[in-house]
RNA sequence: GCCUGUGUGGCGGAAUUGGUAGACGCGCUGGACUCAAAAUCCAGUGGUAGUAAUAUCGUGUCGGUUCGAGUCCGACCACAGGCACCA
């Protein structure tokens, strides 16, 4: 048999085109809905990584169909962003036009590798009738008080002229251009998220994501639950601080106040040293939080002067510092300072020359300590702390908590590390944000029957020094009239983030072209979740945090049907390029999926992206495994010359035949994709071996490597004069014929093993206890010597315990 | 620092509930076929010792539990990713 791999895979895949064999319709029984992250269609075009990706979810498509589903396997592109945008400046073109020249290169690139994607249901976020519906929905999160805007100090990109949330700001650099991330103030759109955190919490629940998956979630929701204390200032006024540490009261030296906090501009006027605040305030105003975080270990500050608070449990008067460890956005902006069992609280002390006071008993109080991390005091116990004295650490925290709180200056509460999202960004490539602001009315909300509201048709523009977004320099566009008094009014111009389209692709997939709503509510019951939502780990935080936010509140609405729409999560690892290193152009280490499938064909690069390793790790490329799995193809390609003209399958394969249909089925769910493959190579090899097969034993193995290799399985299969393979239902195995009649087991002398024997499955342990003993190896290591006892742990191994 | 992963041959990696460690593939070595090469096929391939049977060591390190540990427990080390003076 000789195949010629081009022809052939571009047959199949026109095959399937014309025959829409992957469209699916929303009705018919078992819907299955399985996704993957749609990309952003960057220039460089289509990642081995996705190809990894697609190709195993691809798989599970193609077998649930086989099983009898109506599987809704979408793509579609995920095409707002910085990128587009920065490439259209540069080349004086409209950021639509490049992205549709990216979205046609990735699409033929999927089209060349077989992914059976419902192509019928694809959009880009970036239709008009797409984001119609992000604005419409962004609408509804304004109406219901779940938008607003506030002026924030926020992340601001002197290179890109935009603000960036704390995530996109990670290590103090601008995600997108590297640049230092300064702190700035600024008018945001935000999203009342932070009102979730709960909700998201224990939504958790309802899902079958990843233990991993989950942990992520959760620690970025990062709830604690503590205390908040309200803290008198001498002369009038108080302030609060959040503590989960409250039973350290006693031990209060001092209280620390965020820089950038609403506090300390309240008490400016009573403050003495008020140049030297200032400074320090301008000064932490040029620091991200990362370097006040983690950079300065220095413990920077300086004393508020003329400021002294009261330690509520004592009355004692201790002084107030600036210190710009201490956010002005999470928790209170305040914090009490117990040097003596914080190490955070300790160094500042040390800089500062601070007092310290010892309240735990047996929780010392040194440097050392605090890297060994024995400050916490666990089961230590209280001391100079008043009545409180000689109580365990959590009695104290307990009976000091519930004095505070009947005195009426202290609440438990729940933290959470979780903030709102910020919504807005200073660009022209996003989904405009709906708004008019009017001189009479204020902030507006567009009518809705007026979405889209549409990007201008301009290829020429750039950002505003002052930061503004291009748009805002588009005067006709600007300009319109208040929705409500027909007044002379400004249209916003800030847009939405990226991650607003990808909040609810999923749902717009489930009815991908209806014209009246962003999704039927029937359609949404009819798929009713994503059943299996597969991506990379580095999303699993953001941006499924972000969609999930997105549809509880939509939920909670009334417009979809349940509160969590995803089921189960996945991950997958990257591929890195050969030298073990992540996959980049300055590196030279990037590998072209065109090239490998003008080599070697598309089969062949998805055989080798399951086989390359564990699906959840990362894997580095080598082009010689890739060949190693064109070895494999060709094998399966010879096997067509053993057919013989027999009936029905080979008696003597039926036990391995049974076997790989069970460890196939499994594994093409379990994500041990790898094993499918070694799987399929066992029983090749096994074909391999005999003289000639049956036409069945044949179609058998090319029904079950097709959801992998689906080309040439295909034309194997029709070589061979069957029906296509993706019209054909999937094998069967029967659990009674995996299992060998006779196995072979290892015996142990004193945990060594020392043989091996052949048993019969239901051989009795008599039998099996004579058969190890005589096994000549066994008798040598046990001659001479007292038998305590025998093991025999069925099907598995023989242990002869001896003195 | 915290959280989460991951450490198994020359390489990628296998190994349901603890039960013959290294499946499968790559690479390498030797051989067959060929004028030759490619392709293919056959044999071998964790280290050490030995012609061999076999012995011994061996799943990041050190301990522990067990008849038996890659797997369980306790300390630690290294690498990767994420988060963070989170009070």
């Amino acid at each position: 048999m000789e195949i010629k791999t081009k022809e052939i895979e571009k047959k199949w895949q026109n095959y399937w085109l014309e025959h829409e064999t992957f469209k699916v319709d929303n009705k018919g029984k078992n819907p299955y809905y399985i996704l993957v992250e749609f990309p952003y269609p960057s220039g460089s075009g289509l990642h081995v990584g996705h190809v990894r990706s697609y190709t195993a979810q691809d798989a599970m498509a193609r077998m649930k169909r086989m099983q009898g589903h109506n599987v809704l396997y979408p793509m579609g592109w995920d095409a707002f962003g910085a990128p587009a945008e920065q490439y259209a400046i540069a080349n004086h073109i409209h950021p639509k036009d490049a992205v549709k020249e990216n979205i046609k290169t990735f699409k033929g690139q999927m089209m060349s590798l077989g992914f059976s994607f419902d192509w019928s249901r694809e959009f880009s976020t970036t239709d008009p009738e797409y984001y119609k519906w992000t604005q419409w929905q962004f609408l509804q999160f304004y109406k219901h008080n779940m938008a607003y805007k506030e002026k924030v100090p926020v992340n601001w990109c002197p290179k890109c002229k935009t603000v960036l949330s704390n995530e996109d700001a990670a290590g103090g650099v601008c995600e997108r251009c590297g640049s230092s991330v300064v702190q700035k103030e600024k008018e945001q759109w935000m999203l009342r998220m932070s009102d979730y955190s709960e909700d998201l919490l224990k939504g958790l629940d309802d899902t079958n994501f990843a233990p991993k998956v989950k942990l992520g979630q959760i620690n970025w929701i990062g709830k604690s639950t503590g205390v908040e204390l309200d803290v008198e200032i001498v002369g009038g006024g108080k302030f609060s601080i959040f503590t989960t540490c409250i039973e350290t009261i006693y031990g209060i030296t001092f209280f620390v106040i965020a820089p950038d906090g609403k506090l300390i501009k309240e008490l400016m006027p009573r403050v003495k040293n008020k140049e030297e605040v200032m400074n320090y305030i301008s000064e932490t105003a040029k620091k991200s939080n990362m370097d006040r975080t983690e950079l300065n270990k220095g413990k920077s500050g300086c004393l508020v002067e003329g400021i002294k608070a009261i330690n509520p449990i004592n009355g004692k008067e201790v002084p107030v510092f600036l210190g710009d460890f201490v956010l002005g956005d999470y928790g209170t902006g305040a914090v009490m300072a117990v040097p003596s069992h914080d190490e955070r609280d300790f160094l500042y002390a040390k800089v500062h020359n601070l007092d310290m006071i010892q309240v735990i008993d047996g929780a010392s109080t040194t440097e050392k300590a605090f890297e060994k991390h024995d400050y916490l005091g666990k089961g230590c116990k209280l001391m100079n702390s008043s009545e409180f004295t000689g109580l365990a650490v959590e009695e104290a925290k307990e009976a000091i908590t519930k004095k505070l709180v009947e005195k009426g200056i202290a609440r438990v509460t729940n933290n959470y590390k979780m903030r709102d999202w910020i919504f807005s960004r200073q660009r022209f490539w996003g989904e405009p944000i709906p708004m008019i602001n009017c001189p009479k009315c204020g902030w507006v909300p567009m009518d809705e029957k007026d979405l889209p509201l549409l990007l201008p048709n301009v290829a020429e523009y750039e950002p505003t020094e002052d930061g503004e977004s291009p748009l805002a320099n588009i005067t006709e566009w600007v300009n319109c009239k208040c929705p409500k008094c027909g007044h002379d009014a400004k249209r916003e111009t800030d847009t939405m983030p990226n991650w607003a389209g990808s909040s609810w692709y999923f749902l717009r997939f489930m009815d991908a072209h209806n014209a009246k709503e962003f999704a039927s509510m029937d359609a949404m019951k009819y798929w009713n979740k994503v059943n299996w939502y597969n991506g990379g780990m580095e999303h699993t935080a953001r941006h499924l945090l972000y969609a999930r936010f997105w549809v509880q509140f939509l939920y909670n609405i009334g417009l979809v049907p349940n509160k969590e729409m995803i089921d189960t999560r996945v991950s997958h690892g990257m591929v890195l390029g050969s030298n073990n290193e992540k996959m980049s152009k300055s590196k030279g280490n990037v590998i072209n999926p065109d090239d490998i499938v003008n080599e070697y064909g598309a089969d062949t690069l998805r055989v080798y992206e399951m086989f390359m390793g564990d699906y959840e790790q990362d894997a580095p490329w080598s082009t010689d495994s890739l060949r190693g799995c064109k070895r494999f193809l060709d094998k399966v390609t010879r096997l067509f010359d053993k057919v013989n003209y027999n009936e029905g399958y080979t008696k003597d394969l039926e036990v391995i035949q049974n076997k790989s249909i069970k460890k196939v089925s499994t594994d093409l769910v379990n994500l041990s994709y790898n094993t499918v493959v070694s799987t399929l190579m066992i029983l090749a090899n096994a074909y391999e071996a005999k003289e000639s097969i049956t036409k069945e034993d044949y179609r058998l193995l090319l029904i079950l490597l097709n959801p992998i290799a689906p080309h040439i399985t295909e034309e194997l299969n029709e070589q061979l004069g069957y029906q296509p393979i993706c019209e054909s239902t999937w094998p069967e195995y029967d659990e009674s014929k995996t299992i060998d009649s006779e196995i072979e087991i290892g015996v142990q002398v004193n945990g060594k093993l020392r043989g091996s024997i052949v048993i019969s499955l239901d051989e009795d342990e008599e039998s099996i206890k004579e058969k190890a003993m005589n096994v000549e190896n066994v008798q040598k290591n046990i001659l001479g010597k007292e038998i305590v006892k025998v093991i025999v742990v069925p099907k598995k191994i023989v242990n002869i315990v001896v003195k």
